[in-house]
DNA sequence: CTGTTAGCGCTTTCAT
DNA sequence: ATGAAAGCGCTAACAG
């Protein structure tokens, strides 16, 4: 930078400015002198240190986002969003994928933290008391996504899973569809899988249907292959079951598929009912009923959110906590 | 730092040695004077400024890896594998998605670079010359993955995609069908699927079949609809076909659901073939026949490759660029 | 094995 | 609008 200056005739700290320019909306250098600078810097092939001007300043420019799984359209589309909004601002997103672990998701916090970032964006609401408290002490502005924490760290954009579920329930009883049973993991790693569960369960007790169920099938997230096996333990255990809502699409897919290598009609035999939308609903045959959301949408929400925090922050104050709902509906397609 | 060393009585040095033993595998303090040094950066909640410690030591401590999608099962597992081996050695994996696009990864590349990373892992082997020319500038290992580029820019990790496709042909080919189509997107954005493309002509007429029954749809990486869409386009234009290469299992499953649709038998009326062992393919009914590479191994490899390159710069000199060839395989299955 | 000294390349702060 | 000086928190290099 100095070498720079030194050719313009300036001092390093009139480069500075030209440099930053772009990112403080202030008017520092007359704009002549701003294209002399930046032509000098293109000239002699310097580019600024990120790490002297994080060092220094405090402010290392970029966002980290934490994603379960680097295969999931839903998650894909969210990034996309956040994508959009945060790079118009000239910050730079940074992945992380925690692989529906929290202890990789304290991991990841932990190491992102140390390089500063300006913004947190998570998925899910479920995390270790260790990272909550890290994030805490960061001070930096904290987005949940494609959930509704009961008690949340900061900012929220999502939705209830739960009551998601519930509508779905709803909707097949609507339809005429009364023994309706449920696939989703064996655990509660998978927190949105979890509370789908829970509210698919609230929703049967509400309608008054018959109860109980639900297959458990593999770790989650429950993979197509999964599925599969799970409709076929589902269908051997309760054979009057008329329909099955599974916890994500992929293993809606997986079942029908089972259900036609074994010959039993859909939705005949066995309606079936996905989560989230995922190109394979769409694309399946039949195509399959499911829950719909705005993932893009959240993404661009969660980036908004983050960045009018951060801007509050520079300016001295901490915007209030808020929460964003995304709407959800139902995909009502030929697998029901 | 000072005030922990001040409580422990020693001097700032000997707590940055402390802290960095971990990393470095030299043993510099004793033991029991490391663990009191730990304990009281524990106690006093003292967490190492990464940014500093970066811009002093000229050590960033993480390597980026820039993904085409982030809605693909093969890079997925192929970042797992690296995942695996970089943090091994207490390396941050950072993550950057490209959305197929050469410029994209130029300004990624750009942003990551003003990082430091200690490494780079590039997916495919078509870049801008800018890229290029920034990548060799930085002086940092590189390693290019699921491709062969004819001129690589350091270390490469993958297969022949040009190749693949050719034995796809060829097994075809023994199987008995004899006027074999290919499926893949108008442009050459995905290089990876033009490669395909290419190795599916040659093999094409090396074996002395009729050739030119290529269907372009769509921009690539095209979608489980248009691959879909794609096999209509292309009974109708040359209804004599037997049996269809597509460029990747998403196209080659939504071709296998229409023609489901439209009662057409698979692979009585049209043999379908896919790319990537993706796990759609596995799970459709009838299973697709697909080319099915070691997607972790590549990642591993790949890692591995760089983590070496890594050592071998601090130690003062660059290994020799290497390649490594990951095996591939077909997967004869129910679609052909 | 431990301490001392001197920066790393930039921005902040305070002048002008 | 621009410049000069003073660090940011850490580690390299060297000395003990």
């Amino acid at each position: 930078m100095a070498d720079v200056a030194a050719r313009v005739g300036v001092s390093k700290m009139t480069v500075s400015r030209a440099l930053n320019r772009s990112v403080e909306s202030e008017r520092v250098t007359s704009e002549a002198l701003r294209q002399r600078i930046l032509q000098a810097c293109e000239d002699m092939g310097y580019v600024i240190d990120q790490t002297a001007r994080t060092f220094s300043s405090k402010r290392s420019g970029f966002v980290a986002a934490l994603l379960p799984s680097l295969n999931n359209s839903n998650f894909s589309e969210t990034t996309q969003g956040l994508t959009e909004v945060v790079e118009a601002r000239g910050l730079q997103l940074l992945l992380g994928y925690t692989d529906y672990r929290v202890e990789t998701e304290e991991r990841l916090i932990r190491a992102m933290l140390t390089r500063r970032p300006e913004g947190v964006i998570l998925t899910g609401g479920s995390h270790t008391t260790a990272a909550r408290s890290m994030l805490r002490a960061a001070g930096i502005p904290v987005v949940e996504t494609w959930d509704l924490p009961a008690k949340p760290i900061e900012h929220v954009v999502g939705f209830s899973n739960a009551e998601a579920a519930a509508v779905m329930v709803r909707h097949l009883h609507a339809k005429g569809y009364r023994r309706i049973a449920f696939i989703g993991g064996t655990s509660n790693r998978d927190t949105r899988g979890a509370d789908r569960r829970r509210g698919y369960a609230q929703a049967i007790r509400e309608l008054g249907l018959p109860d109980g169920r639900v297959i458990s099938f593999g770790q989650p997230p429950i993979s197509m292959a999964q599925g599969g096996e799970a409709v076929v333990q589902l269908i051997r255990q309760w054979p009057d079951v008329d329909a099955v809502v599974c916890v994500s699409d992929l293993s809606a897919f997986g079942a029908l598929m089972e259900c036609q290598r074994r010959g039993w009609d859909v939705p005949g035999r066995i309606a079936i009912a996905g989560f989230g939308d995922f190109e394979v609903a769409r694309a399946a045959h039949p195509r399959i009923t499911t829950v719909a959301v705005n993932c893009t949408g959240i993404g661009r929400a969660a980036g908004e959110l983050l960045l009018s925090a951060i801007d509050g922050l520079r300016d001295g104050h901490r915007p209030p906590a808020e929460t964003v709902l995304i709407p959800f509906h139902i995909e009502q397609r030929e697998s029901s």
